[in-house]
Parts: C-alpha cells; sequence; structure tokens
DNA sequence: TATGAATGAGTGTTCATTCAT
DNA sequence: AATGAATGAACACTCATTCAT
C-alpha cells in the first residue's frame, strides 16, 4: 500500500496540494474577504513555502481563476441540466425546477456564491450573480427566452428574470446564514410563489 | 470674469481639490475595482503630490468613507422621504412611490450604486445593496412593514422585498449602461409591474 | 493699554509664541521622547499652523537647540559661580558647595536634566550628564582640577568626579521622581557623604 | 579547503546574514545614533535589498530587540555569576569582584553599553546603565541588599550604588575610547579605590 | 505675523514573483 | 516536488521645509 519511495499514498495525498492550497484561498475569501488573499497567507494556511503555490499555478490570478472556475463546476454538478431542456416536461414546470435547482444550491453551498461573487468583485467587475460564461446559464437563458417567447413568462430582458431568481435566493439563504430568521419560517413554496408571481405573465 | 488679482476664476478652480480627489476615487473604483484605488494612484490622476491627499484627508479609509458618504447622501437628497411616510397616502401608492424614486436615481446615477456596493465590498461587508444605516432606508423598512402588516404586501422579510426592488432596477439600468438595450425599450411601467406582482399580496 | 497698532499687548504675548514653541517641545521630550518631537506634533500643540514653527526657528535642529540652550540656562541661573570661584572659601568648601547646588537643582529642575540629556540622545552624542561647553562647568573643572592639585580630591580625571556627582544626584532625584521611597528617607547630608568619600583623599 | 559542492566555505560565508544586519545597526547606532536607525540604511549597509531586513526580522523593532538582547547576553556571558553567589567568599571580597567583572567587560566591551543604552533611549526608557532585567543584576542587587544589610556597604538605595559603579566605569571606559588619557595611565586598583571609597560604610 | 497649500524624500511594511539548490 | 533566499515595486503614511498670499 505504498509508492515506490515507500513513501505511504493517502487519499488526501492524492488530492495533493493543487486542492489544500484553493482552500486555503476559499477560507480566506469567506473570512476576510478577495482583497486580502495574499500568496503569504495562502501559503502559511497550507503549511507550505511561498514560491511553492507557484508550483501549482502560474501566477495569483490564476489560482483565483481555478478557485472561481471550481465553485462554477459546483453549480454544474449540482444542477440537472437534463430535465431544463426535457421538452417533454411543460416549460412552466421546467422554470420551477429552475428555481428550485437554484434555491437547493444555495441552501446546501452558500459559500460558493460568496466566492464567486467576491472574486468577480475583485476584478473590478459588478458582483451580481450572473455568471453569464456558465454553460448552464446558456441553457437557462435559452429556457427563459423560450417561455417568454411561448408566453409563459412576462417579455422583459431574461437578465432581468435570472436577477429576480438569484437576487431574492441568494438574500434569502444569506439571512438564514445570518440566523435572522430560522430556516423553516419560510418554506421553499412561499418563496417560489413570491418570485413565480413576478415573472409570470 | 476675473478676480481682483486678475487670477481668471473658472468653475474647476472653484471645485476644490477634495471634490477633485473624490472623483479621482470614484473614477478609479468605476474602472478599476475598488481594491485597487491606491493614494498613489489617486494623487496621480488628480495631478498632486501623493502625500497631498492626506492634506485632505486623514486616513485612506476615511477618503474612502467620504467618496461612500457622498454617494448616500445623493440618494437623499434625491428621495422625497416625506411623500412616503405621508398617512394621506394609500400605502399601495406609497410603495409605488418608493420603488419609482428608486428607479428615477437609478437612472439618473448609475454609479452611484456600484461605488456604494464596492466600498462595502472592500469593508469586507455583503455588497448587497441595502445601505441600512441609510436614513431613508428606515422609513422604507417601516413603510414595506406597514404594508405588510395591512396585508397589502406579502408576509416575506422586508429585506426580501428590499432586495427584490434593487435587483430589478439596479440589472435593468446596468443594462442600459451597457446599451445592451435601448432606453425606452422598456417603460418605468412594465418594470414596476414585473416588481409589484411580486410584492403584492 | 494698547500698542500704536491697536492690539493689547498682554504679558502672555510678550512671551510670544517662540517660548510656548519650546513649552511644547520640552512637553513632548518628556512625555513622548526626543525622537518623537516633529514640527507637526509641536505645532498642533501650541494651536498654530506648521509652517509657523519656522517663522521662529530656522529649523528643526535650530529649535531642538535652543531648548537645550534654554535648560543649561536655567543651569547657569540657579548655580552661584562666583562663591564656587571666591578664593577666600576653602577649596573643601567650595566643592561641597557645588555638590550642594547641584543637588538644589537637580531637585528643583528634576525635568531640566532629562532634557537635555533627550536631546544630546538625539545629537547621538553619549547621553551623559557632563555638558562641557556649559560655561559653569569650566568654572568647576577649574575648581575641582585646583582641589586636585592641592591634594584635596584623589588623582583622577576630573570628568571622573564630575560624573560622579551628576550620576548620583541624578539617580536620586529620578528615584524620588518615580517615588522610589519618600523624599525625607535620605537626607542631602548622606548623599554628600557619599559622594564626597569618594572624591576626596 | 572547500565543501563537497565545490562553494569555498569561508569565515564571512558562515556568518549568517541575520548576524550582518544585526552588526550593521550596530555601527548605525554608535555612529548616528539609535533615532537614525532605518531599515534603508541597514540594507543598504549590508549590500541587501531593504525588503529583505523582514525575512530576517518581524519588525524593526524586533530587530532593534534582537541587538539589544545580543549585547545584555554578552554581559551574560562574560560575567561570572557563581562566584558572585558563592558564600564562602567574604562579602566585602564578592563586591570588588563584581566591580572587576563590570570593569573588565566594560573594557572589552566598550559599545556593548552604548548601544544598550541608545535602544533603551529609543524606546523611551531613561538611558541609566542599569538593565533591571538582567538576570546578573538580580544576582548583583542581593548581593549588594546584603552586604548594606550586614554592614558592610552604606546604608543608601541598592540603585545608588549601581548607578556610582555603572557611571564611574562607563566615563572612565569613555574616557579611554576617546583617547583622552592613556590606557595605563590610571590602573583597575585606583577606579576600585575611587569606587569603594563611597560605598564602604 | 500668520496661514494653508504644496511637495519630495523618507518611513516601515507587504507583495508577487523568480531562481538556485 | 519543494524550499529559502532574494528582489523590486508598490503600499499607506509622516516629515521637514518652502512659498504665495
Amino acid at each position: 500500500m505504498c509508492g515506490h519511495d515507500g513513501r505511504p499514498y493517502r487519499l488526501e495525498k492524492d488530492m495533493s496540494k493543487q486542492l489544500k492550497i484553493q482552500d486555503a484561498v476559499a477560507e480566506i475569501i469567506l473570512t476576510e474577504g478577495a482583497a486580502s488573499v495574499s500568496t503569504t497567507k495562502v501559503a502559511r494556511r497550507v503549511g507550505i513555502a511561498q514560491s511553492n503555490v507557484y508550483l501549482y499555478f502560474k501566477d495569483k490570478q490564476a489560482l483565483l481563476d481555478s478557485v472561481y472556475e471550481r465553485e462554477t463546476q459546483k453549480i454544474l454538478a449540482t444542477t440537472e441540466i437534463a430535465s431544463l431542456q426535457d421538452q417533454k416536461i411543460p416549460l412552466e414546470e421546467r422554470v420551477r425546477l429552475y428555481i428550485q435547482q437554484v434555491y437547493d444550491f444555495s441552501l446546501a453551498n452558500p459559500d460558493s456564491l460568496t466566492l464567486i461573487q467576491q472574486i468577480k468583485f475583485l476584478r473590478g467587475q459588478s458582483p451580481d450573480l450572473l455568471p453569464n460564461e456558465l454553460t448552464p446559464n446558456n441553457t437557462v437563458s435559452q429556457l427563459l427566452q423560450a417561455a417568454i417567447d411561448e408566453g409563459v413568462l412576462k417579455d422583459l430582458p431574461v437578465s432581468l428574470h435570472m436577477s429576480l431568481v438569484f437576487a431574492i435566493i441568494n438574500r434569502h439563504t444569506t439571512n438564514l446564514q445570518l440566523g435572522r430568521y430560522p430556516v423553516d419560517k419560510y418554506s421553499f413554496k412561499e418563496i417560489y410563489q413570491f418570485i413565480w408571481d413576478a415573472m409570470k405573465r
């Protein structure tokens, strides 16, 4: 159960430094804000030499980008794109599914959105929660556009619909994280109704 | 058109250094993000020595705070708080007025909200557009709460209602700024309907 | 009761800024150490503009020097040089007088010596309490040298004798200032005996 | 005369940067005074980048402290504390030993005391030559107190006795350094007699 | 006499990045 | 793969000094 060099290879080792470094970056962003990420801090937190960071990432930007990428991948992994594209499901129902997926993900990974926002912020971009580059978003865009065309949703820019969904759900989960009210005070149904009333034609 | 000393007094001259510095900060924030504001850059942009910044502002923090303050003051100046508190106006109409005011302000000062967001971000605060300390927001909170209690609005956290308003309007004006669609493509009425459908009971 | 310019001349005004500035410097030195004297701080303490300091003193060094000078003048003013030179008084008695004068001055102006020490320190000089430039010190040197020549004092360098006197008395008064023991615990007689036993042949 | 890697190992190479930096600090303190020590100057003198200083010392303060520590350690290393505590040696003889040790050290390391004084000054502490924290000084304090209690020394504060010893010896060695008189002009015996006459009952 | 505005050089400190080992 | 040493540029901030008014 050992490598040829006699060093035992544990799963952690496999996960290697790369991930540990990314984790450290995420931690720092969440606790101190993206602006205060530095290779020094990251290295210290991981317990490696500062220069070591450059063994795994071309430069600081690449490091931040990779963390950004990792979080967006999490969204991809969680969301079931297939069902959103499934023509057999009525449009209205698919929109509901989309909202539910955002809701579920946001509740399960409240940090992910924060990380994405923070890194965007550092780039000087607006911190809105619309990572347009995101693959699933293209799907979502198409879904919403179709729903608009079919007269299911109000004839407003897709980005407005998406902003609505993100803003409401993000604020709700943030509220929960801050303990502003108990988790069971508002059900998904209520949140969904709030959103849907706006979107629906 | 000259002072008795023969020095021409132009409008620019009237505008004190303090304002010029604040403007430079705002510019940098809008183009490069708040994280990359530095006294060096600011001074260079204004055309003064770096140390000069400290003649007008105690601190870098004080400088940023002053810019923040300036923008929030703009909001205060623009919004008509009185009418939101006017008991003679029906609640539903006052909520409409509130939304309209946010809309008008956002359209007139699209950068203001960005600046506030960015500076909040730097402070490590969440970037939501809910500067709760803002005096008008207390008024707004009370208004919305009253409307909830009277059964005019859905029984959801006030913060959710406010997030909704801000998110939609902010995205709309951002879209306009980016030229994603012409200004007259969507009227206030349509935007308002979108928001109101969600909020109303 | 007014000058020809109509400005009332009060005594404080006479004492003018010059002295106030020196006082401020002394205060700062005593509370924060000579190294942290700055024209900014001085001006703030006096309540004048920073640039104003340069109206009264050529530069910072001149300012410090003037404070130094002022304190050494205090010594001069207090000490009765005449009696130390009075040939009619026996040498031993005159040495006693000298020690007593240092003792009295040190007790009355404990800060003076600190100020002198601190300013010398800033100059990079050794902080010993032997301001050789001091006029009275020349007198003292001559007195001590004479006493050595006459076999009244031990045949050791004058500077050693003076260091002894200063060190003992300075430490004693510092102890008193720090409240290490009550003022009446040790009389001058005891201190004098301590010093004299060393010096005398 | 080379390591296996072909790199010549000279004595200088043995001496780590850390020591070189400390030496540079000491040099600057001795020539220009502690107040004018700056990381820039230090780095320039060592021939490294300024930022490099922070590779070896957390702080400027830490750097100064380390120099302070180094000098006090020298004292510790030189002095034979054991004999001062040896109950079999009569008190009077032990006091003599103490004085001799101070004398020997002061002659061998005339800069050490200056360095300690200067750094204490920068800290705003009184520059007296009584580093009370110093371990040997506790021993010395006890020794002197015992000698006072036994009627060997005059009944005066221990600090006065210590100040005496330091002041005389320090001035003497400073005089020597300044070349005010040849080394052999005054023997230890004479200096000792000077001090002892004051201290002894 | 007094001021405020201005400045350039300086301070200590942190950073991203490179390189020889 | 990993390190420690090194560096130059940047940072926020303070200072002594000057000058026009």
